[in-house]
Order: structure tokens, then sequence, then C-alpha cells
DNA sequence: AAGTGGTCTAGACCACTCA
DNA sequence: GAGTGGTCTAGACCACTTG
């Protein structure tokens, strides 16, 4: 008795779909995550048990696993052996998502503005060969933009990219982020590697920036791999910290 | 017929402790990624389906699924329905990990060396309400310390504790890493929830450094939290760009 | 002893890709 | 049509925590 669970309403989980294409540990988790936000879970509160759970929605228990599962990786919950499931306190983050800086900025409502400031093919140099892994000499595009938003530059953007690539439109670089064109050319961001550091603005960077020239910049270098495993972009971008930051949560496996 | 995989070394997975503690899935997934790291399965080659390589090892395919999900979590595999699972282009990277500054430093090779600036209780305020969770006004630990390695100076570390850490020993701290301290006390990090940006150096931070004041800091400022889900520990540092910077992997869910 | 999550099995059906 | 990964089921046994 007087199990001190958080017992979920029932009628959070009513119209299950499963005949769709989404997944039902997907739904279940999608249900959970927003009962966490708006109250009706609070912090430290437990969730019902993984197999009560289960029978409760006439669902197998690998399933409700997978969906908790989901939400634990987003760092919403956590399990301890022997004791449940509960959720985390602390206000919830965004997660670092393999996403582009246009998508973050419109995401959080502001509306991002570009400017290229120039596009060119040339060819691939030693590092440019190593950080993409096309061959030495292949004519891989290089484009130089500027990120702002409400009228305030907010980034300076360098990317390379495979020669398949070349025949990009610049004028939708102005209109689209860079990712999304890649989305509507078929190519599926699957894995990034990147690296997060901080040096002093050049007077090229300060002037574009519209910050003091020795002032500190925010710096990311990033290799983008599609869902085949190949590289298809290397970027070395630079923001103003006043600006910009990265926000993310950790999860121990 | 003419399967074109890369078939692994039988050998490879002989030796799997059905009795011991350590989980299947994760005992193939470690041998999945040694031979990714020797060379054994090079970049873009096709790891067998999981079906066969479940009966080849006389596991069921959800353990061997299992064990290929570690690795496209890792970003070191990606899976294509319909096609099969290969071997991510590109150099190997850690991911961002729930470490610890001083443990980033001896997994380089590196030996840590702090000193502490300074460390006593005090009243929470609002601030640290907000990040801990803990009640206005408890007399929660603040730490201040300098960590350098091979007499270098590379960061700056100020960290608030929620009282029950506020015994933390000063002699303990300045030869051990706090996580370490933590993890002694029966504290387990599980979920952390942090901000990675840059601005100037204060003058007290460029003496501290050894760096020109008003040049760049790299900071983060963290809260993590236990397996129960209470923050225990919140931190803002700063970093010397030129010694250290933020390496990630992100793999789209 | 009772309750919890952690692991594992042996299947099943489906959606997608490619030849 | 053959092969691949994606999802789901209905159990089982175990390790750990708490009373």
């Amino acid at each position: 008795m007087s199990a001190p669970n958080q017992a979920l309403p029932v009628d959070m989980f009513i119209d299950l779909d499963r005949s769709g294409p989404v997944p039902l540990y997907f739904q279940i988790a999608s249900r959970i995550e927003a009962a966490i936000h708006d109250g009706t879970l609070p912090p430290g509160s437990r969730l019902e048990n993984e197999v009560a759970l289960g029978n409760r929605l006439g669902l197998s228990r690998p399933t409700i696993r997978r969906a908790i599962q989901e939400l634990v990786d987003k760092g919403l919950l956590v399990r301890r052996r022997g004791i449940g499931t509960q959720v985390v306190h602390g206000k919830v983050s965004r997660s670092v998502e393999l996403t582009s800086l246009y998508e973050d900025l419109e995401r959080s409502g502001r509306t991002p503005e570009t400017r290229v400031l120039s596009i060119e093919t040339g060819e691939a140099d030693e590092r440019v060969v190593e950080e993409l892994g096309v061959d030495a000499g292949s004519a891989v595009l290089h484009i130089r933009r500027l990120r702002s938003a409400g009228g305030v530059p907010i980034a300076i953007l360098d990317n390379v990219l495979p020669p398949e690539f070349a025949d990009l439109d610049p004028d939708a670089l102005a209109k689209h982020g860079l990712y999304q064109l890649l989305r509507a050319r078929g190519v599926t961001m699957r894995v990034a590697k990147q690296r997060i550091g901080a040096r002093d603005a050049t007077s090229q960077e300060a002037g574009l920036l519209d910050i003091r020239k020795g002032s500190a910049v925010l710096t990311m270098s990033r290799t983008a791999f599609d869902n085949s495993g190949r590289a298809v972009e290397w970027g070395q971008h630079c923001y103003r910290p006043d600006l910009y930051s990265f926000e993310m949560t950790l999860v121990e496996r």
C-alpha cells in the first residue's frame, strides 16, 4: 500500500495512435515530458513503476522502458535500481542539439539575417582534406557569411563543403540557413564533432561584429557527417559572446 | 550471396563473460569500438547485419541492437534502414562527458595542481537558491580554486555546494578534484546542465591566469545533479582559452 | 520479503532501400 | 523480392534498496 507514486492521470495517455507512423514509446515520452513541463509531475516526484505503467496502458514493459529512457537521456528523469524513477530538480534547459545557429535564432523567436561575404570554389588544402576526407586538390566550396538578428551582428561563419555542393546557390544562402539548404537536397545530418573555445578578436572580426578589437570572441569549429557517415560540412565560426553561448545537458550513461 | 559486409573476426567475440557483472551488450560494444579504433573496421565499412551477428554470437537480436546503439550514440556508427550499419568517417574524438577539469587533465596525461584561494560558508543568496534549489539563507559552501598543470595556470573555479557538504576538507581539495571528493562521499553525478561562453578577463582573473587584462577567457557555468535528482554543485569557471577548450560529439536522435 | 530497475530471450510484423 | 534496420510483445531472471 501507500505507494508514494505520482500516479499519472489516466487520460494523459488516451488517444495513443497504434496505426500512425509515430512510435508508441515516442508518444508516451512526449506525454510524460509535457507533464513535467506543465508541473503535473513536479521536480522530485516519483513515476509509477515500469511494470504497472505498462499494464495500465496495455503496453509491454520494453516499450515503457524505452519511453522513459528517452527522458533519462534528455536529463529530465533519473532512475535508481530498487528505488524508482524521479523527476530531476532544476529548471529544464534544452540540450545541445545538432542544429545550426540559424535554427537556434529562429527557435528563440528572432529573425536571422545573413550577409554572404564571399563564396568561391578552391582546391582543398591539407587541413580541408583532413577535416572533410576529400581528395587533395578537390574543388571544395568556401563560404564566409555574417549572421545577424535584428540588425545586430552575431557571428561570422566560415564553412567548407565537399565538391558535390559546389553549385550551391549564393542567393539562397542569404535567405536560408546552410543546414536548411542541405536538407532540401536530401542531406540529413547525423553526427557532428565540434570544439568550443575562445580567443581575442582580430581587427577584421571586431569590425564585422561591431566589437572592440582584441576583445573576446566565442569560437566553434565543427565537422558534420550525414547518415551515410561521410563528412558534408566543416565550419569555423566565431560569435559575439554577449549575444550567444552554448547551452547543454549532460547525462552520465 | 556477395555480402559486402565487413565480417568481424569470430575470435573478436570469444571470451564473452555471461556470469560476471559486465552486461553482454557492453562487452560487445567494447569489442566493436576497439575494432574501430585499431582499424579492423575502417571508416565507411559496413557491419554485419544485426540478425546474423546475433546468430553467430549466440545472442538475441535486442542484445546486439543495444550494443550497436551504444556506439551510434557515441557517434562511431550510423544506421540506415534498408541499408545497414556503417562506421562514421573522420577521426574519433571523445564526447563531452560529465567529468571535471581535474579528470580531463589527468586523462590527457598532465598532472593537475590546485590552489585553494578561499573556502567559506555563507548564506545562500537568491542566485544560489535558484541554481541549487536550497532554502534561502542556507549555510552553503563557497569554494574558489586556481587549477594549474605543469605550473601553468589553466582555470579559476568558483563553486557553491549545499549545506550537507559544508564540512568538506580544504586540504583534500588541494590534492583531489571536487568530483573525486564527492564520489568518495557516495555522491554520484548523473545530470548536469551547463552553459559555455566567453568574455573579457577581469584584471584579477588576468593576474591569476597570467594573461593580459581584457583578453578573452572561456567560461562555463554548470549545475550538477546526483542520481536522486538533487542539485549537488553549482560552478562558475573561467579558462585560459589557449590551454583549454570543450570537445564534443553530437548525434541526431 | 517486497518492490524497483537492469538485463536478456525468442520470436513477430513493419517500413525502407536496392537490384 | 531480398535484405536491412525500426518497433513491439510477453515473458524471464537478476541486483539492488528499503522496511
